[in-house]
DNA sequence: ACCCAGATTGGAATCGCTTCCAACCGGGGG
DNA sequence: CCCCCGGTTGGAAGCGATTCCAATCTGGGT
């Protein structure tokens, strides 16, 4: 008859008549294992239904193989395609991965204190958060490497984007097309009364837009800036004081591809038919865009959630890991939503949503190839820049790919 | 001088001059233990820097208080939005999360393995995924309890929404507002070349549409249906299909809010107003769908996996759930993208995306009290309990939450 | 017959905590 | 003055692997 409890190793090595050493050799890969004792061993564990713990191997190995990756606003596109990048490449490594989301300072700080505790994750990846000195040094005192995403961290190996350059290159688009009063939606750092976590990036890209305008020797109009809380529905809203405007813009930059689809919902309802009265470009290029065509502003999401993980990883091997700060490149994708500035403002409304087709959102990378998340577990990656043809074939299933 | 590893409860213990156990009484809430004693060994932790060992604790414990989550194609909307919920819920609750994403078999039965060995999860929600026998008993074995949301398991608490209904949802509201020639747009279960995860929503959703339809006397047309991969440019591609037929329908139903935006898309590509000519209706209620005035079958995605790892958490506690099956409530959100059957087709073109005020995803969800995902953090409650000023501890696990 | 390197094996020591039980302490009641 | 009880404490015994290192077993060389 059976105990009441799942065997342990013990349990199988009296079974089978072996040493417990033997039989922890046999399931870690059975070298050193001559082949009727493995097989006995292999029969014993498969009569008994053993199964290793995860938590007896963590602790006498002394890491539990888990990496955690603090990530706020989860449920935004931008964040879940770093997730997704960051969990491929955990998952290839062999790594767990704790998910901790974060909407508050509050629970920013419960989750770090959690992560600095002995053995509870090997490495962490922080997206998009500050860290503050204290907890760099808590980290640092725990001997717990971290890595960035999208935040800077002294001696941190950080993932990062140029956000001025990229609000530079928005800028510059729209003033290539001609325009002379451009509008610019963003967040604001609105601590009362909701959550203040401290993103910089709208901040940076702001920056660019107004470096880029001085650079066109183009006057800096504050009635064209408005900033309120990440949310379509508020960006509509500021977008729809802009229109309303004595002298409204005849395009506007939107910190954030979530909030340029609030602007061209506004656009619609104040009958600005987009680009012929309003050019809009976004940031991000995150999934939905290329369905919507917009312009925008392509960042690398997924692969800087894979890159940073691969970072940690190394870390993780105790490799070095350089340069410090990793810059991934951005790149300009015009579609219909920006267009060059016409004098007659056609009220007929031709839309920019045109040509609807097979529309990835934004081919493949530029200049500093991007080395696709490799994986062989994110077919949706690939189906963006495998341009797609249709159905059921397009699908790659990149098994073997180095 | 100090060792150069961390500091342990035995080292504390030593450097305070008590024994271990008073230690471990110490950072576990202090039951028990004078305050002068209490307050020596705080000193001494803050001193030496000790943080507790996850693992040790863990395996002494016997249960590592973690949940894993399985979930598919974790990058749509929809599955975001349940692992939200389900995080909140699981966070407050003090477990550890590790998601595994999935995107084919391998990987699902990857993760599988992993999560049926001991020690690993005290429970797994599985999310879209319908187990074999084989895994259910893999799961029982090992007394690992496991929860589903959008998918059958015999003898497994399970949350689900009635999908059928949904597809008879959308068709009727359709049907009412004088729709005969409805398209339906869904995902195939294509298995060759790419991942065959086996969802079945689509195929229950076309059931409830051919249901209704059947009720209305209208006869089924094959060639209204169009199935692909689970893809907003696919569904964008059927769509057309759809349209250029020679007696094209006048509404088209998606199984998928993803696969709506494609079919709005291809409608705006081949001249199709919406919903002047072309009524559409979606399936799931995602953030996106409000601004795009999409109607839609609303169904609590993020209610649903609340309420998954609730049942988890009160399977953990031992406690019974009941029902075994818990079908949370569809409703029918009509916007703009779905109007009255008009003889005269207008050419004119007016959008439906109309109103594009603060429009949150759907009010209030129906009849079923929604049960809003409450605090999703909130760490102070026990802690009158012990009011610890351990440095590191927060926050703690509601041992005894009812 | 003897010796030795190399291949296998056995199992004690460890990892860091929780738990349980025995031991100890101080004081009110008998 | 002794007993008993509740409040504190100390620390041994697990929890279930991994990792050594010593012991045993080969077979080939001398």
């Amino acid at each position: 008859m059976r105990t009441a409890t799942r065997p342990t190793m013990a349990d199988v090595a009296t079974a089978a008549g072996v040493g417990i050493g033997t039989v922890s050799r046999v399931v870690n890969g059975g070298v050193n294992v001559s082949e009727p004792t493995r097989r006995k061993v292999l029969d014993v564990i498969e009569r008994l239904g053993y199964r290793p713990s995860h938590l007896g191997a963590a602790l006498s190995r002394g890491t539990p193989r888990t990496v955690a990756i603090l990530i706020p606003h989860l449920t935004r596109p931008s964040a879940v395609a770093r997730l997704a990048g960051a969990l491929a490449v955990l998952d290839e490594q062999g790594y767990d991965t704790i998910v901790c989301n974060v909407d508050t300072p509050e629970q920013r700080d419960h989750h770090l204190t959690a992560l600095t505790a002995r053995h509870r994750a090997d490495g962490v990846i922080i997206v998009s958060i500050r860290l503050s000195r204290d907890w760099l040094a808590a980290f640092r005192r725990g001997s717990i490497p971290i890595v960035t995403v999208d935040a800077v961290a002294a001696g941190v190996p950080q993932t990062l984007i140029d956000d001025v350059a990229g609000g530079r290159l928005a800028t510059a688009h729209l003033l290539s097309l001609g325009h002379r009063r451009i509008g610019f939606i963003g967040d604001t750092a609105a601590r009362a009364p909701g959550p203040y976590l401290g993103f910089m990036s709208s901040k940076s890209r702001l920056r660019g837009y107004r470096q880029e305008l001085a650079g066109a020797d183009i006057g800096f109009d504050p009635a064209l800036i408005r900033l309120g809380p990440h949310d379509a529905a508020v960006a509509a809203e500021l977008a729809r004081q802009l229109l309303r405007l004595p002298d409204p813009p005849t395009a506007v930059f939107a910190a954030s591809d979530t909030q340029a689809m609030g602007v061209l919902s506004a656009a619609e309802h104040c009958g600005f038919p987009v680009p012929d009265r309003l050019s809009v470009v976004g940031f991000d290029d995150i999934e939905s865009t290329a369905l919507l065509n917009l312009s925008t502003v392509h960042q690398p999401l997924e692969h800087s959630g894979a890159e940073a993980a691969r970072r940690l990883c190394a870390l993780l091997r105790g490799a070095k890991v350089r340069p410090l700060r990793q810059q991934l490149p951005l790149r300009m994708v015009q579609r219909t939503s920006s267009s060059l500035l016409s004098r007659d403002a056609p009220g007929g409304g031709r839309s920019h949503l045109l040509p609807a087709g097979p529309a990835g959102p934004a081919g493949p990378e530029g200049t500093a190839r991007p080395a696709r998340v490799r994986s062989r577990f994110s077919p949706h990656a690939w189906r963006r820049i495998a341009d797609v043809r249709l159905p059921w074939r397009l699908d790659c299933h990149p098994e073997g790919v180095m």
